[in-house]
DNA sequence: ATCATAAGCTAAAACCATTTACTAAAAATA
DNA sequence: TATTTTTAGTAAATGGTTTTAGCTTATGAT
């Protein structure tokens, strides 16, 4: 059986009482001599007492940690994500855990359960899945301090975003600048808010140009990851466009390998822009061109914001939108005539 | 500030004693009238109550909880090794907690010290910067259940592992067959064991098929990432050699960018050859031939042999090994004249 | 009417670490 | 010397849940 170490041992072992260890190893108090404290830490080494923190949060009532639920940890954008949660988590001492959603809103609730009762202090939920429902029942209900990435009408609390609809302007522009007179985009049925502001942004762009939407722009549903992007060749082909917009990048190298396979030429043929900038796009050929965002900066402000929020739960609402930029690489060209 | 629902708060509500609601919730017993049960259960549904995990873990002294540290997050393979762990942990009941290590042994031994604290039941560590000292001083000191991945020579517990030496004589033979008389291997310096097999087995081939090794064989070092295959093509370029076997698919790709950047082609230029079998080698160009491992089903193997070893501490060693096999693709070809 | 059994429920101990409020002894001050 | 202050430490309460052992009251058998 896994006998662990308890601090009762420990303080047996120096001689001492409980709660002298307890006050040593925590650096709580300097009042006691020099000789107990180096005894008390030596037996800590020697014993490789770890201290137990379920008793440790149960007192406390806190468990140092947040909770984080992403649709899919496979996604480059998502792994970069939680890189930068884990970074700020690190430097305020809490401990970040990390859940694939994949999308079932069931599982996504399990997990959201599993971490309240195990004591998470807060959620981070970059999920499409989720639903109102789990967010008032659950979430609100127990009062856990809680930050929801991309879907942002769900979300009354505090936000980290990005310029959605700048983004999507700055795809059109810069597809109809090169030429484009038919864009298909391609997009998930279930979009989060984030990717739908990208299309308002898109449409917007469009008829700024003084065009007209209908004529422009095909949409195609499909899901989201490279197996989505994949799947949307056919359609894309049979639309007859000169140039595509994934919202995302993964979907972009699936399409990529779509249109390959029926003997499609990125970009001669046909021009692909993608959306996230994720590190892969460069890797791939042709180089996708993209809008980048700056990924790992936003998780690491998704941990600030809630552990900001965690510590002092009555500050004001945080809203931090952050900029996206345009990345040029091979991916579009001009249309052929 | 988060006040949670207590199991005190609903007893109270329910008009019951404690310890009613917890043998109702637990369905520990039939005892109670269907009136009083109902009336629990739909109290905790009215009161969203959860079960407050850390005082439950206490008093039952365990956490019902996994812990998992992989190097590198990002890599393809370790997120469908982590879709493996979690599907069979949720079977289980057990939640899987997932860090990455970044190849840092010392926010390994962070990651495993706040697991082990936490009261995490037992510990997948897939990793090449744990250290002998940390396995014999914080997990067997602490005698938690822990299975580690390739890194064998270290581990005389459980094991799962892949048949990494044939794997080593598949890539050389096929290599080989082609008609390649030199070939590069990029490997990492700090290779872990299971990578050092395949470069065995590689080399027994070699010499198998009756050749020279030294005439043979160039090896490069080289992290074992996208950057680091791309670093590698410089000295690929220099070694000249008609085939490159990187030992991750990863590399691989990375490989390929360096390549083209300096105006070589893949195959026809240089053949290369990859190891894993990740998804995203059908996405690029071309399209990866690889070794495969069955990386989801080792996950789930991984968390069925811990999960074992936790409820039954005294079961004997279990060692499972998996086969590989080839997938010829387009990224090895003959060798130009 | 009496005893045994079952049905339905509960009190209290245990898990381990932290914290508050205290004590005893030693040292400093008057 | 008498008093205060400092030093070095401890006892006991606390947190939420599970579990063991048991307690009532109602029912059935004799």
């Amino acid at each position: 059986m896994t006998h662990k170490v308890t601090i009762k041992e420990l303080a047996a072992k120096a001689g001492v009482s409980v709660t002298t260890v307890s006050q040593i190893l925590n650096g709580k108090s300097n009042r006691f001599s020099s000789d107990t404290i180096a005894r008390v830490h030596k037996l800590q080494d020697k014993l490789n007492y770890i201290p137990n923190f379920n008793a440790r949060n149960l007192i406390l009532n806190e468990a140092k940690s947040i909770g984080v639920v992403v649709p899919n940890i496979g996604n480059p954008f998502f792994s970069s994500f939680i890189d930068g949660i884990q970074k700020v988590s690190r430097d305020f001492e809490y401990l970040p855990f990390n859940f694939s959603g994949d999308n079932d809103s069931q599982l996504e609730e399990y997990y959201v359960e599993q971490l309240i009762g195990r004591g998470t202090n807060g959620l981070i939920i970059a999920s499409s899945s989720i639903t109102k429902e789990t967010i008032d029942g659950i979430l609100k209900k127990n009062r856990i301090p809680y930050l929801l990435m991309d879907q942002n009408p769900l979300s009354d609390g505090d936000q980290i975003r990005t310029s959605d609809e700048t983004g999507g302007h700055l795809v059109a522009n810069y597809l109809l600048s090169m030429g484009h007179k038919r864009i298909a985009i391609v997009v998930p049925s279930n979009a989060t808010s984030n990717i739908r502001l990208r299309l308002t942004g898109f449409r917007e762009e469009v008829i700024n140009q003084g065009m007209d939407p209908e004529q422009i722009i095909t949409v195609i549903n499909s899901p989201l990851s490279k197996t989505g992007g994949f799947a949307a060749a056919g359609a894309v082909i049979n639309s007859e466009v000169t140039a595509v917009f994934t919202v995302n990048d993964e979907m972009a190298i699936g399409l990529y390998r779509g249109l390959k396979n029926k003997g499609i030429q990125v970009p001669t043929d046909i021009s692909v822009m993608g959306y996230d900038g994720i590190d892969l796009g460069t890797y791939v050929e042709p180089e996708l061109t993209t809008i980048q965002q700056p990924i790992s900066r936003m998780g690491e402000l998704a941990a600030q914001l809630l552990i900001n929020r965690i510590q002092k739960p009555n500050i004001d609402r945080q809203v931090i939108e952050l900029p996206v930029r345009l990345i040029e690489r091979k991916s579009v060209t001009v249309p052929k005539k």
